[in-house]
DNA sequence: GCAAAGTAGATGCAATTGCATGTATGTGGG
DNA sequence: CCCACATACATGCAATTGCATCTACTTTGC
């Protein structure tokens, strides 16, 4: 996946090359059991998930697109699509954002809230088994601040 | 992202549940960065290098699909027609395999090495930029140490 | 106030993906 | 030898994504 001929301007080492496979490899392998997880558990998928944990999150449970956006980092027309889609299945609803005319809300219902922790019952445990399982708390620790330095 | 509440069975604690979401933000994030770059300098998706950059590791430039799959990590039938858009474009092309009448062999055509070097002058600066720049060298160290337990 | 530029969100269309299944071919047991 | 099962790869079809662009509004500068 690296290389190491040639020698122009600005080449990452090959440690920095190994960090960056290591993050895409990491990342499909887990993120393929955890959404193997769930399908076997016949749930939606994992970005379902992150757009209802941010609803709950907030204050009345409601955010408008653009902060569901950075929050989950989706692109705008996915996040668009995929709100749709939750509406479609009852999840959440649109509303009004009077303030500002091009604005609208999104709420969580009832419904999207006991989606959300049935999907928690599978991820939670998930997580723990694909992730926790592996790294000790200290391992763990140093990860998340090392991938925080990637942002 | 992750949840607080009740406490049912195997529940992640919260640096497990943190090291994930850094995983899966941080190569979000990088990766856009990355792909930004290509798609500026006019370059085909980072999937193609992965696999030209397969073949090019490989004795005499060439593996069966299967091969590349558990490389790459690719799903059978992305990569089965990931292949053919390469074949398309003339960067690899398709050969027998005598031993198996099932299986076949990918071989990377010059076309294919000359795209893949073309890549890496985007690639290997890019990498550099968004992941290099963030990480001292041990950091990176201990960051693939850390990911290659997730695997 | 009002044109120009910016922001929030939607959407048509093409490309890619996921899923289920299909087509060959190989292999192992009886 | 033959049948049941496994393996290698392809493919039809639906869902999702990416890209470019569009439609409201809103804000800014003059």
């Amino acid at each position: 996946m690296a290389d190491e001929t040639k020698n122009d301007a600005k080449r990452p080492g090959p440690e920095t090359t190994e960090a960056w496979i290591g993050l895409m490899r990491a990342r499909e392998r887990v993120l393929a059991r955890i959404e193997a997880d769930f399908k076997a558990a016949g749930q939606p998928p994992l970005g379902w998930y992150d757009v209802l944990w941010e609803l709950v999150r907030a204050d009345d449970g409601r955010l408008r697109p653009f902060e569901i956006e950075a929050r989950t980092l989706l692109a705008q027309y996915n996040l668009s699509r995929l709100i749709d889609r939750l509406v479609k299945e009852g999840l959440v609803r649109r509303e009004a954002f009077d303030a500002d005319g091009r604005g609208q809300w999104v709420v969580i219902t009832e419904a999207g809230r006991a989606m959300r922790e049935r999907m928690w019952r599978t991820y939670g445990p998930s997580i723990e088994v694909h992730v926790g399982a592996r790294l000790s708390v200290a391992e763990a620790r140093q990860l998340a601040v090392l991938l925080a330095k990637l942002r």
